[in-house]
RNA sequence: GGCCCGAUGGCGGAGUGGUUACGUAGAGGACUGCAAAUCCUCGCACGCCGGUUCGAUUCCGGCUCGGGCCUCCA
C-alpha cells in the first residue's frame, strides 16, 4: 500500500538521504546501541529509543519483517582517561553494596520499564555477557592482523582498515590533545579489544581468553552481537549522535576487519540528536538526572514525553523544559479527547471520503518516509480528526497513524492521563467527598461555600473543572 | 588547538525561492452562578551584513552569538 513513497533516511555515513533498501526482500534488520546498565536512564538517553522505536514502527507499516535490537551492556565500560581505571559496573557495586551482576539486572529492569512506559515495542535485548565468548573468538579471527598486544590488553590497530573514521568525518591523527595516551599504543586512535585485569587485582566480571583474565573492550560487543543476531551486512545501525564520532567508527573498524572487507556493516547508519536543557547537555555524572520516573512524580504521564519527542525532528537538538513537557501532555490530552470525540461521531459517508482519506493517508506516508518526519506526520494526524469524515473511517486512518508513531491514541482515556503527583496532599477519595458537597452547594445555590471548597482543592493542587465529564485534574509544576 | 552543527513568533518546533506548518502560551467569543475544562476565532517570528535573483527566512559568502564532539556518554 505504501510503496509509492520510497523511506528515504539520513545516513550518516554518506551524510545524505538514502532510499531504504533492503538486503534482505521484505525485511528490515535494525540494531540500535543500547545503554550501559549501571544507573538509571535518564529522559535524554530514551530519546535514542523512542526514534529508533519510531523507526521500526515506521519499516513495520510498510510491510517490512522487522528485527529490532537494542542490546544491554551489562560488562562496564571505563571510566577514566584511556583505557585503564575503574569499570562503571564495578564501582556501581561497590557503591551499592551489591554484585555488579545483580546491579545490571536491577538496572536493566528499569530500563525496559522505561520503554514500556513510552510504549516502544519490546525488541530483542542482548546481554554483552552472554557474548563473551563469541568476543574471544572475534578477538582471535582479528588479532593476528589487527591488533598487537600491550601490557593493558589487546589493541585494535585502526590504521590496519581503510578509511578508519570516516563516519566522523575525522583522521587517526586528529584532535588527540585532551587523552591521556596509553603507552605503547600505535595510534591515538586505537583502542581496546580486550582489557587485561591489572596484576594482582580480581573483578568481579572477568573471562579467561587468549590475551589474559580480562573482560571484553566496549565497542566489540557491538560489533558481535549485531553480527551474531543479524548478520552482516544489516540493513541499519542507531545510535546516539556522540556514538557517531568514537564508537560506532570503531565498530566499522572492527566489522572490516572480521569480514575482510571494506564494507561497514550496516547499510545506513543513523544517530538521533540529543535532549537538551538551557544549562547542556544532559548529564549523569553530575549526580541529579532527569529520570522518566521523575516526571511521573510530578504527574506527567510518560507518553507526554513521546509526544515532546515526536514533535521536534529526530536529528534535531531538542530543548527540554517542565513547559514544554506540559504543552506536549495538553495536546496529548486534546488528541485524547479528539478520539474520544471521533468515536460517537455520525458516519456522513459520501463519495469524497474515499478520496479525503487517500490523499491524508498520502501525505501521512510521505510525511514519515521524508527521514521520519514526525513533527508533520503529527500534525496531518491531528487534522484528521477535525475532517469532516465518519466516524469508522477516522478510526481507521487514526489507528494506522498511532501504528507509526506510537502514543496509544486508541487505549488512552483521559483518567490514564491524569497521574496523581507525589507531592499530592489529598487523596482521590477526599477529593470526591468535597467535590460531592460542592455539588451539594451549588444545587442549593450556596456559591460561598462551593467557592471555598473549589479554593481548597486548588489549594491542594487540585483543578475543579465543572463543566468537563471528568470533574477535575491535576495542576502540575516543575 | 582540531572537527562539526545551529540561529524561526513568549516558549517549543516544522518547512519553504514568491501566499510562512503545527503545538503550547496569550487575546476575544461561546459555555458557566463565577471560574476552570472544552469548543470557535485571532495576533505574534524567520540573528546581522553583503551577494545571486524579478523576488530570499529559504541559495552563496562573511560576521556575531550559541551549542556539540575530540574522554565514558543516547
Amino acid at each position: 500500500m505504501t510503496d509509492a513513497v520510497p523511506l528515504k533516511l539520513f545516513n550518516s555515513l554518506t551524510r545524505q538521504l538514502e532510499v531504504f533498501q533492503p538486503v534482505h526482500p521484505g525485511e528490515a534488520r535494525v540494531y540500535t546501541c543500547g545503554p550501559t546498565v549501571y544507573n538509571y536512564q535518564h529522559i535524554g538517553n530514551m530519546r535514542a529509543y523512542v526514534f529508533a522505536d519510531v523507526l521500526g514502527l515506521t519499516l513495520s507499516f510498510k510491510g517490512y519483517n522487522l528485527t529490532h535490537v537494542i542490546n544491554i551492556t551489562d560488562v562496564g565500560h571505563l571510566t577514566s582517561d584511556a583505557d585503564a581505571g575503574d569499570d562503571k559496573m564495578e564501582k556501581a557495586a561497590l557503591a551499592a553494596g551489591k554484585s555488579a551482576w545483580d546491579i545490571a539486572r536491577f538496572y536493566q529492569e528499569d530500563f525496559e520499564a522505561d520503554l514500556a512506559r513510552l510504549n516502544i515495542r519490546k525488541p530483542q535485548h542482548p546481554r554483552a555477557t552472554d557474548y563473551v565468548e563469541a568476543m574471544i573468538e572475534w578477538g582471535k579471527a582479528i588479532a593476528a592482523q589487527h591488533c598487537y598486544e600491550l601490557d593493558s590488553g589487546l589493541y585494535f590497530d585502526t590504521s590496519t582498515v581503510a578509511n578508519y573514521g570516516r563516519l566522523a568525518r575525522a583522521s587517526t591523527d586528529d584532535g588527540e590533545g585532551r587523552i591521556d595516551p596509553v603507552d605503547g599504543k600505535r595510534h591515538a586512535a586505537d583502542f581496546a579489544i580486550w582489557r587485561k585485569t591489572p596484576p594482582g587485582e580480581k573483578r568481579q566480571m572477568e573471562w579467561d581468553s587468549p590475551w589474559g583474565r580480562g573482560a571484553p573492550g566496549w565497542h566489540l560487543e557491538c560489533s558481535v552481537m549485531s553480527g551474531q543476531l543479524l548478520g552482516f551486512p544489516f540493513d541499519i545501525h542507531t545510535g546516539g549522535i556522540d556514538h557517531r564520532e568514537i564508537h560506532h567508527p570503531n565498530e566499522i573498524a572492527q566489522n572490516q576487519a572480521f569480514c575482510h572487507s571494506d564494507a561497514s556493516g550496516a547499510n545506513i547508519w543513523m544517530h538521533n540528536n540529543f535532549l537538551v536543557e538551557r544549562s547542556g547537555k544532559m548529564s549523569k555524572s553530575s549526580g541529579e538526572f532527569l529520570r522518566l520516573q521523575l516526571l511521573i512524580d510530578k504527574g506527567y504521564h510518560p507518553l507526554a514525553y513521546r509526544m515532546m519527542c515526536l514533535q521536534a525532528h529526530y536529528r534535531s537538538e531538542l530543548e527540554f523544559s517542565w513547559e514544554g513537557l506540559g504543552a506536549a501532555l495538553v495536546r496529548l490530552k486534546r488528541l485524547v479527547m479528539g478520539v474520544e470525540k471521533v468515536r460517537v461521531k455520525s458516519n456522513p459517508s459520501s463519495m469524497s471520503v474515499e478520496n479525503a482519506i487517500a490523499s491524508r493517508t498520502e501525505r501521512f506516508v510521505e510525511a514519515v518516509s521524508d527521514d521520519l518526519n514526525t513533527s508533520v506526520a503529527l500534525t496531518i494526524l491531528e487534522g484528521t480528526i477535525d475532517a469532516s469524515m465518519g466516524s469508522v473511517e477516522v478510526l481507521e486512518m487514526l489507528t494506522a497513524m498511532d501504528s507509526v508513531l506510537g502514543l496509544n491514541l486508541l487505549n488512552l482515556s483521559r483518567t490514564d492521563l491524569r497521574i496523581r503527583p507525589k507531592s499530592a496532599t489529598i487523596t482521590e477519595a477526599e477529593i470526591d467527598a468535597i467535590l460531592a458537597q460542592r455539588t451539594e452547594a451549588r444545587a442549593a445555590k450556596d456559591f460561598a461555600t462551593s467557592d471555598k471548597l473549589r479554593d481548597e482543592l486548588a489549594a491542594q493542587g487540585v483543578e475543579v473543572m465543572d463543566g468537563d465529564p471528568l470533574g477535575w485534574d491535576w495542576k502540575l509544576g516543575a
